[in-house]
DNA sequence: TATTGTTATACTCTATAACTATA
DNA sequence: TATAGTTATAGAGTATAACAATA
């Protein structure tokens, strides 16, 4: 039997992910705010950041890119920063009340778009696909 | 027997994508090209195009933004645009010889990559893979 | 008028290098 | 000297709007 023809994987995988990269980001834009703001925000939220290398590492960017990024969030009136009383090396960033509120909207947005994709998948393929999906972040994770 | 507690499919999904296009976009760099060129070069070797409107459709970008790539491309070396003498408002995109040359390179690298991305996963696994993929991708587009 | 493609312009995300402040 | 973060600068990719050429 024949191996069936198939598209490479990486082929796939990048069509895919721009599709849903780009509904995905229209959600978050109609909501009022953006993939790496949104990927921030919920990095404060769910953990405390010992410092903005490890934040930046979480949304995984470069520190000076972070930075670029909490100016807008500062200036939009999302997020504060202040020095570390204890290590004044430290900027410590905290989430503003407007920030929580932009928090709230774009993980509404975040959660309908997850509805979206999941639509039609069963509980097994939904665990099949995570599987998969982990495996191929390990086989490109740098040595 | 409580349902396992799981990442949302779109943070995993875009997790994964962003370390393989990063992965992708360095092997494709490291061979002498990029995304947006390969998928121009893949598009012209393997389909004859009509026109650059169903090219930049192929490839997922606008007709300006095919433009932008084409003018480096051609600035490179790699195309040579020259009107179609049936319909002058067409432009007719040929690869050079070293547009081909650059292909080859590319496709070297690229199969390299899927290679690297399938490690691991059996037949069965990428054929799965593969129809969920494509699950996801009925699933954001646009009605 | 409609179609094909280009030009002009700008925006977002990202990065590296050099710098400041603090320890 | 080492660490945390910012500033300055740049580059890639993308997009929209206005335009030119052709039918």
């Amino acid at each position: 039997m024949p191996k069936p023809d198939r598209q490479p994987l990486g082929v796939d995988l990048a069509r895919t992910a721009k599709a849903a990269t780009r509904a995905f980001d229209d959600a978050l834009a109609a909501a009022g705010g953006s993939r790496p703001v949104w990927l921030i925000l919920i990095s404060l939220k769910t953990r405390a950041m010992a410092n903005q290398r490890e934040l930046a590492e979480a949304v995984g960017i470069q520190g000076a890119t972070l930075t670029h990024h909490l100016n807008a969030m500062e200036s939009a009136g999302l997020i504060t920063r202040r020095r570390d009383p204890a290590n004044r090396r430290v900027h410590l960033v905290e989430l503003t009340a407007a920030g929580d509120t932009t928090f709230h909207a774009l993980r509404t947005a975040a959660v309908e778009h997850d509805r979206r994709l999941r639509d039609g998948l069963s509980d097994a393929d939904q665990a099949e696909l995570a599987r998969l999906l982990a495996r191929l972040r390990e086989n490109v994770a740098p040595a």
